[in-house]
DNA sequence: TCATCACCTGGAGA
DNA sequence: ATCTCCAGGTGAT
């Protein structure tokens, strides 16, 4: 019973949630928010920059019961079989929305380079455990930074998409706390209503940081992953690629099949296929 | 509604 | 060395 619950952090970290994380010494230290996280694997602890930390793990979460709700599927259930300690982490929602804006037609390194150079230019430094960290900037930062700022951290083209977001989280355009009460439709209309948001993005956000469970995000690997093993479950053949109608029903479907906690499975489902094909993370 | 295409940038492979 | 191609997509025709 013990065993079920066991979070695996080399696994968990290496499964394209989150990007400013690094093993010092052999311990993985992150950045959340303003706060740096420091997380022991064994025995299990986690150490807060800050006083009162989130439940960045999701420990109070009853995972057996998802883990049961989710090896319905065969391929799942091989999937928490190969990574049983993977978990869904709950992530500071403004940085995991900026981080995501970022991985727009990019690779993973790529990203972390640019969050790291965010962090760097506009986050506030701390030293924590010995080590010097930055802690991922406010939107009003962001917001009123300048273009070529933002161009100095590598961010290309979504330079544009980091500073609007940003003006819309400091207007209110954007309130977090309203979008995690908000039931997974509202909030991701919301979320696609901003510049550089389409619909993988949206559902990263919504289920790395907003309590959206039942998104989704489909990538170009979880759609690689339907095509393969789901195109009988879901009685169609999957194109290479998605439109924005296509999107919809196909999730549809997906919460069908998978359940009320079908992000749970995608992250299973993501983490075995790109392993499968040997792709590099943090 | 749908199919194309350009897009910043850095790294890998030819 | 130099070039091409691609990377967890999105917005504009």
């Amino acid at each position: 019973m013990q065993e079920l619950k066991k979070i695996d952090l080399d696994i968990t970290i290496n499964s394209g949630q989150v990007f400013l994380w690094d093993k010092i010494d052999g311990i993985w230290h992150g950045v959340n928010g303003s706060e740096i996280l420091k997380i022991i694997q064994e025995p299990f602890k986690i150490i807060s920059s800050r006083k009162n930390t989130s439940d960045f793990f999701r420990q109070e979460e009853n995972i057996e019961k998802i883990l049961q709700s989710i090896k319905k599927d065969k391929l799942v259930r091989d999937a928490v079989t190969r990574f049983p300690g993977l978990r869904l982490l709950r992530q500071d929602p403004f940085q995991c929305y900026i981080s995501f804006i970022c991985s727009s037609n990019a690779s993973i390194q790529n990203i972390k380079q640019m969050l790291k150079k965010i962090t760097e230019k506009f986050g506030k430094r701390i030293m924590f455990d010995g080590h010097e960290f930055h802690t991922f900037p406010t939107a009003k930062k962001l917001a009123n930074s300048s273009m070529a700022e933002l161009l100095s951290c590598g961010l290309g083209f979504r330079a544009k998409y980091i500073k609007k977001a940003s003006q819309d989280v400091l207007s209110g355009k954007i309130d977090f706390n309203y979008l995690k009460k908000a039931d997974y439709k509202t909030a991701k209309e919301i979320l696609l209503d901003v510049y550089g948001i389409g619909d993988k993005i949206a559902d990263c956000i919504l289920l790395f940081s907003l309590e959206k469970i039942e998104a989704f995000p489909i990538d170009r690997w979880t759609l690689r992953i339907l095509r393969k093993y789901y195109s009988d479950v879901f009685n169609e053949s999957i194109s290479k690629s998605i439109t924005k109608k296509k999107y919809e029903t196909i999730h549809e479907k997906i919460v069908r099949h998978f359940g009320p906690f079908a992000g749970y499975s995608q992250q299973f489902l993501f983490k075995m296929e790109r392993d499968l094909n040997n792709k590099k993370w943090l």
